[in-house]
DNA sequence: ATCGCACGATTACAAATGTAATCAACGCGC
DNA sequence: GCGCGTTGATTACATTTGTAATCGTGCGAT
């Protein structure tokens, strides 16, 4: 029997990772984004609340945003009762990821060692700080 | 002899310092900014021709950037003859600081070591980036 | 059945940004 | 001396972003 005949998976989904890390979340979308990471799904007045501790926004200002998030697909809705429930599509370790590697390539020639020897220059690297990274060095060296 | 009166240096240098700090500086403003890091002083024509081969630019668009910047003070112009010469006034350095501090505080909680691991876990860290950070991290802990 | 309120949707508006075209002045070659 | 071209200055305009106010509608209490 022939299997039914179907679009490329592959190519489809590479279209979803594409579109997804195209995706160009504002900073003070960002926010909101952050809320949701931190737990998900959440009413709209959650997120208000939420948000209400690090920014001094009205309660319209974060209903923008979230429709904003909604509109560009980083964020999508479920229905419950009078209201919705909002869950990240944009996953943050995605965003992260390109977010970083944006900064890298452009200011340190896509390479992590200058970045952190410019921190070791100019800023304090703690003791701990400085551990950690010989932790990572460590297991990254025995693979 | 008394010393002339004078206004305290530590504090004006200070407030240069912030202001400095506290530039900003668009994407396409960072192009032109890049160029003059590289080779300065350069007149409006040399930026121009050094910008044309990464970016799809009009001339008048640069234009407008080297306008833009000299309104926000990052940049400064001499005259020669007939046109000016770009001198860079925000230092690369300020510069690159101020973006990888703001990156890494808004992502990762101002901690470079999270910042390697997740590069470690996302991106190719070659043979050369591993020795690399091994060296600096040797070299931290020296001190 | 009605009124008010809780929510999402729509509209608003200034500033920043990307991207240019056009204007104006002035020195150079003819 | 004069027109032209080079170069900086001014103006333009759409889009994105920050930050809200207002509108519309349907559920719940009375």
């Amino acid at each position: 029997m022939p299997q039914k005949p179907r679009t490329n998976v592959k190519t489809a989904l590479q279209r979803t990772v594409d579109s997804l890390a195209s995706l160009t979340i504002s900073e003070a979308e960002s926010a909101v984004m952050e809320v949701l990471w931190h737990r998900q799904p959440q009413a709209a007045d959650e997120i208000v609340a939420a948000l209400s501790k690090e920014r001094d926004w009205q309660e319209s200002t974060v209903k923008t945003l979230i429709n904003r998030l909604l509109k560009k697909g980083a964020i999508d809705a479920e229905q419950d009762g009078r209201r919705y429930l909002y869950h990240p599509i944009l996953k943050r370790d995605v965003w992260l990821r390109s977010q970083s590697t944006n900064l890298l390539d452009r200011l340190f020639g896509g390479r992590v060692a200058p970045l952190v020897a410019h921190f070791s220059e100019h800023r304090k690297l703690t003791r701990d700080d400085i551990a950690e990274l010989k932790r990572i060095v460590a297991k990254l060296e025995k693979n």
